[in-house]
DNA sequence: TTGCCGGGTGTTACACTATATCAATTTTTG
DNA sequence: CAAAAATTGATATAGTGTAACACCCGGCAA
């Protein structure tokens, strides 16, 4: 259940049950979760990868309904600021949430190759960071591991 | 010693330690430690804090010798390959390494009101990383934490 | 009803970040 | 010294991200 970034899975199924959940959310927290919005997340949900967002542009553009970059932006911008998506800084990329609700310290193993992601809970240990964030004095708001490599798919087929 | 990023400290004899600490290193992998990357990683170790390509261009040019982004960009692409420095890819700028020679897992502790950076070792687990690796089959080359929150100096003084 | 107010969208224009390319120069090597 | 490799100079361009303003459409108060 953890790294189905990785390995094949229902994706049909898979891309229903997110945007279930995400519904169910937006509907309990009174979200807005508009046609664009909801577009943009089932792209990326679809392509199960990090997406730029001129990717996702041109993904609108090519089924008729061409957009100006801050359409894309705010998309992104609902979507990361409501846990439902996640920027990574390392490819100026989005990906959609495995698993919305979970804690603020994520680790995404990102592919070199393929630009795959996954995110996988609980690399970081809290205590470890609570340790060093009061020993520099410094008050920790969220964090965030980039791990790149390779994925198995990559390793297994040059 | 770890945290001095967030404590007063001798400064222009952190400057000449780090520099000295970095030519040894060059002298002995036979790196050529030009004018201009000498000069980018004293930027960096001055400020003190993380410095965009173009941050560096304007110093550059304050001082009279003006250059191109690429010049930028080619000084610190080697400082960062040869671990003299870091990218912080959330700013899209960098940092000059508080330990050169360190392992490969840093944490970087980021005010998001004054971009100061300091530089941790250790926080995330080799055994907790590797575990979450080979859980989802993915082989990592390299992980860094990048957590966001308020230094000492920015949370006492508003 | 009417008018306001808020969030969301459409659009233009622009700012910031980064790289490709080729020529000129310096340094290293044989 | 001559050839090869690394570094720098300079121009142009690609890629990423925002500011600003007009428009629309919902709810809501006068
Ligand atoms: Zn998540
Ligand atoms: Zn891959
Ligand atoms: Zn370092
Ligand atoms: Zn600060």
């Amino acid at each position: 259940m953890a790294s189905f970034g990785f390995r094949g899975h229902d994706h049909t199924a898979c891309v229903a049950d997110r945007m279930a959940a995400v519904e169910a959310q937006c509907a309990e927290k009174k979200l807005q979760l508009t046609p664009i919005r909801r577009r943009v997340l089932e792209l990326l949900l679809e392509h199960h990868k990090a997406l730029g967002a001129y990717d996702i542009l041109k993904a609108l553009e090519a089924e008729g309904r061409p957009a100006q970059p801050p359409v894309a932006y705010r998309a992104l911008d609902f979507l990361t600021t409501h846990g439902f998506a996640h920027k990574i800084e390392r490819l100026n990329a989005f990906v959609a949430c495995s698993d919305p609700g979970h804690g603020h310290a994520p680790t995404f193993l990102i592919c070199r190759d393929c630009n795959t992601v996954a995110e996988e809970p609980g690399t970081l240990s809290r205590e470890a960071l609570a340790e060093t964030a009061n020993l520099a004095g410094f008050q920790i708001e969220k964090a965030v591991v980039e791990a790149e490599g390779v994925c198995p798919l990559c390793r297994d087929e040059p």
